[in-house]
RNA sequence: GGGCGGUUAGCUCAAUUGGAAGAGCAUUCGGUUUACACCCGAAAGGUCAUAGGUUCGAGCCCUAUACCGCCCA
């Protein structure tokens, strides 16, 4: 038993020392063979690219205070961790490098460029898996997966070919969201909207044979007309009902377009004609096909027009807008411009302005995996916490889309599909074809496109355990119990594994899906680079402790809410591990090398003190709260009765009692020290382990010693009532010292007034403490108060009591307190009164809420007679 | 346009099923009591956004309004 620990708390040390420990201890490890519960949590695989952010901070938290209460509660727990080989920002990352270099990636070629994302991946990848350990997330890390790995890969090939084979997947040509810098095809997910203050064009479109006449049309993208082929109007609309089977004239191109009716168009809008561009709006391409229209591709995959535009061709779409425009200016057909706010997409990735074209790619047919999904949650087979982020769920997936899935990058899972130059058969499948199935021919090359990370990652709860094979672990730990993620991956992946999880593994994935906030600065603005107010977390641990950093994103991120980062939070949590640390200096002080921790068996065969008997009692009712919040994913309540309890109740009252005779209490010291460390341990691990090494304990680490659960047996509701009324007295008397300006110095005797002779024995017995708390020289227990004009009165837990200050009293004053205390006390008597003297509230509300309200009136009643009594001797 | 949140002490946020409005920080006052001044003690501070409604009883349920935020189209 070490006897002493350094005057101050070094947190950086001690949180440097215990990871490594724990890690090769083996206490992480999962087994797939034990007859426990399992609970089971998969992390969200960060990009391999990232770095530890403030929100992956909060998310690794909020696992690793579930994790490891289940870990102490004895269930066979697998926090399983990995990375995200997250295409488009993988691959952007290395081309920038190679782009310093001079180099692009189609210099290297595909195979290089690939050997060259894995050098970087094995040099610099991961930094994110080392920083997740710096904040003491217990993951298993012998069952660490990256979605690029050759099992998971193999997953992705497994379920592409089933959902083709089943046709879930299909290729097409169709309209989708193209990000020209990337040059790939995005999900509709990918696209960000951004209000943007852009312009509406109206131009003239001349009716066709009717001299001069024309109409106006409405729109944001004036280039665009190079590829209109139709103008269409509302079947409603009057105005236009008589063009019918006429034509106008496309400006600038001078083709013919007809009119066109359909029910989309809004009659509100511009003119109420618009033109109908079918390859470059997912409007107009829906309108195209009710109408069967040509649809001419007018911008390329690199935002340039196309031959199809005529003069235009070659031009960049932003210059071909400006030439259109000008042109149109000249021939007069420009006829006003407006303002107008509306919203353009951009790529989530590189925030490039998105083009909608038309293009052959790889789709998932959504609606049969949407409406399996959609079900398990309206079913409650699984839930969201809190439960009105399902709206949210329910709303996406009733109008989900087809998913476009490929990607025209290199970096990601290849599609399985094969085209054979002799016969044009396309073959898809799990293992790689030399030859054309059908013709035999060897001239046959393998489709170019990868797949959207997201499709592997949405296998993560299976593919991670080694699915497609039935390994012991995907029998052990599938299903999962619970997911913890950020609101803004609901779609992107929750979504998905739901529908994957059910498809593949008939099960949903986990059962509980726990949305946390998010974390933004102290002006509560969200962190971003841009605006240059992200805190990094791993210095904020540096600073102030990770065990404050965790303790403070757990005691202010209530389910779903966001939290505001300051530096008075971090103070303050700061400050808690700080007490904690010399809470234990104390208490080590009364500890040697013999002492060791007593069960509870022990205890409670000695004759033990008043307050012992209090403190455990309180010990069993915060162990009840703490467990029934976190079980409840209430972690900000149960971080709140924990600090609660340990410093307000333990430090402040029941170290400052121990004082008096450390002795005799200090097998009830051990153990409750010990046992709160046990409790707070989820949420602070490393100081927690630190103090329980040194304090008596069983075991080789609290990582994995039991989690305290409650015990009635130490629930002792007359000790608690006692100690309650000592408090009382205690808080009166500093408060009447307080006001009365009682040096501090000077100790003042009291005398309480009770006929009750088990609460005068108590009393006496426990005087000391009351002696040392409120500075107090003696104490006499009478059957009732002397009537001392001298003296100042007041009442604690229904008894009288008054403090005789002789000399000291200034009788105005005294009187003038009395009154407003009588004052409070009168209010409440009103109202209570009224409240009982209302017969629809006595005969409704329930009889033990009534009972309460009688016996609060009594209490109060009671008081306002000792006042009174008081007020009277003065008078 | 559709959906979801939020509005409680000066600030940041709590309040389990409708049954006595709380905490931390900040403020004021008093304290170098041998664990801790990152501390101890005391105090002050609230029309629970607004207007109606349901109920014996509403911060909580219902309806409208205002402002703020997010998501989807």
């Amino acid at each position: 038993m070490k006897a002493e620990i350094s005057k101050t708390y070094d947190a950086k040390e001690v949180e440097s020392r215990w990871y490594g420990f724990w890690e090769s201890k083996g206490f992480f490890k999962a087994d797939a063979k034990s007859s426990r519960p399992p609970f089971v949590i998969v992390m969200p695989p960060p990009n391999v690219t990232g770095s530890l952010h403030m929100g992956h901070m909060l998310n690794n938290t909020v696992h690793d205070v579930i994790v490891r209460r289940k870990r102490m509660l004895g269930f066979n727990t697998l926090w399983l961790p990995g990375m995200d080989h997250a295409g488009i920002a993988t691959q952007n990352v290395v081309e920038r490098e190679l782009k310093k270099q001079g180099i692009s990636r189609h210099d290297l070629g595909r195979e290089k460029f690939l050997e060259r994302v894995w050098e970087w991946k094995r040099e610099y990848g991961g930094i994110i898996l080392k920083q997740i350990r710096r904040i003491g997330a217990s993951c298993d890390w012998s069952r660490e997966r990256f979605t690029f790995d050759d099992g998971l890969s193999r997953a992705v090939r497994e379920v592409f070919v089933r959902l083709y084979e089943e046709g879930l997947i299909y290729r097409g040509k169709r309209l989708i969201n193209w990000c020209p810098r990337c040059r790939t095809a995005l999900s509709d997910l990918e696209v960000k909207y951004e209000s943007i203050d852009s312009k509406l064009y109206f131009i003239r479109y001349p009716l066709k044979g009717r001299g001069g006449a024309f109409v106006e049309v409405a729109t944001t993208r004036p280039e665009t007309l190079l590829g209109d082929t139709a103008v269409a109007v509302n079947p409603e609309d009057e105005r236009y009902a008589k063009f019918n089977g006429e034509f106008v004239v496309l400006p600038l191109m001078g083709r013919d377009l007809p009119f066109i009716f359909d029910d989309v168009v809004d009659l509100q809008f511009g003119t109420g004609v618009v033109k109908v561009t079918p390859a470059h709006d997912p409007a107009d391409f829906e309108m195209g096909q009710r109408h069967g229209l040509p649809q001419i591709s007018v911008i390329d995959e690199d935002g340039r027009i196309t031959p199809e535009g005529g003069t235009y061709h070659g031009l960049d779409r932003f210059e071909a807008r400006k030439r259109v425009l000008a042109d149109l200016e000249t021939q007069q057909l420009l006829s006003k411009t407006e303002s107008l706010m509306h919203n353009v997409g951009h790529c989530q990735r590189c925030s490039t302005v998105v083009e909608p074209l038309l293009s052959t790619q790889w789709f998932v047919h959504i609606k049969p995996l949407a409406d399996e999904a959609l079900a398990a949650v309206e079913q409650g087979r699984t839930n969201f916490v809190p439960p009105n982020w399902s709206n949210t769920y329910f709303q996406w997936m009733r109008n989900i889309r087809d998913w476009c899935i490929s990607r025209q990058l290199w970096w990601g899972h290849r599609i399985p599909a094969w085209y054979c130059g002799a016969c044009s058969e396309m073959t898809v499948s799990r293992t790689d074809p030399d030859r054309c199935p059908k013709c035999a021919s060897a001239n046959i090359r393998q489709d170019e496109d990868v797949l959207d990370t997201w499709f592997s990652s949405g296998l993560w709860p299976f593919s991670t355990l080694g699915w497609p094979d039935q390994t012991d672990d995907l029998k052990a730990f599938y299903p999962g119990t619970l997911l913890v993620t950020a609101y803004d991956i609901i779609f992107f992946w929750v979504a998905r594994m739901m529908m994957f999880g059910l498809k593949f593994m008939n099960e949903v994935p986990f059962k509980d899906v726990y949305i946390t906030g998010m974390v933004r600065d102290a002006e509560r603005q969200k962190m971003s680079k841009s605006k240059g107010n992200v805190v990094d977390p791993l210095e904020i641990c540096d600073q102030y402790g990770t065990d404050a950093v965790r303790f403070g994103l757990v005691r202010m991120g209530a389910p779903g809410t966001d939290i505001s980062l300051s530096e008075d939070m971090l103070d303050g949590y700061r400050a808690f591990s700080t007490k904690i640390w010399n809470a234990a200096r104390l208490i080590f002080r009364y500890v040697d090398e013999s002492d060791r921790l007593p069960s509870l068996a022990e205890l409670k065969q000695s004759d033990l003190p008043l307050v012992d008997r209090w403190i455990l009692s309180r010990l069993a009712r915060v162990t009840d709260e703490v467990n029934r919040s976190v079980e409840n994913y209430n972690l900000h309540e149960g971080s709140r009765q924990i600090y609660r309890f340990f410093w307000h109740e333990f430090c402040d009252w029941y170290l400052e009692m121990v004082k008096l005779h450390p002795e005799r209490s200090k097998p009830t010291l051990l153990y409750v020290f010990e046992s709160a460390l046990r409790l707070l341990h989820p949420f602070m691990p490393f100081i927690t382990e630190e103090l329980w090494q040194n304090v008596p304990h069983k075991g080789e680490s609290i990582v994995i010693a039991p989690y305290p659960e409650f015990n009635a047996e130490m629930v002792d509701a007359r000790a608690e009532s006692h100690t309650e009324l000592i408090q009382d007295i205690v808080a009166r008397v500093r408060n009447i010292r307080s006001e009365k300006n009682v040096n501090a110095k000077l100790q003042v005797p009291v005398r309480i007034a009770t006929t009750d002779p088990e609460l005068a024995r108590m009393l006496t017995d426990a005087r000391e403490y009351i002696f040392k708390l409120a500075h107090v020289s003696q104490l006499e227990v009478v059957p009732e108060l002397s009537g001392d004009t001298m003296a100042v009165q007041s009442v604690a837990g229904g008894l009288a009591f008054e403090v005789p200050l002789a000399g000291l009293i200034d009788f105005q004053a005294e009187k003038s307190r009395l009154n407003k205390e009588m004052e409070k006390v009168r209010r409440e008597i009103d109202g209570l009164e009224r409240k009982l003297s209302s017969a629809s509230f006595v005969d409704r509300a329930p009889r033990d809420v009534v009972e309460e309200n009688r016996r609060r009136l009594a209490d109060y009643q009671d008081q306002a007679a000792k006042l009174s009594e008081g007020l009277n001797r003065l008078a």
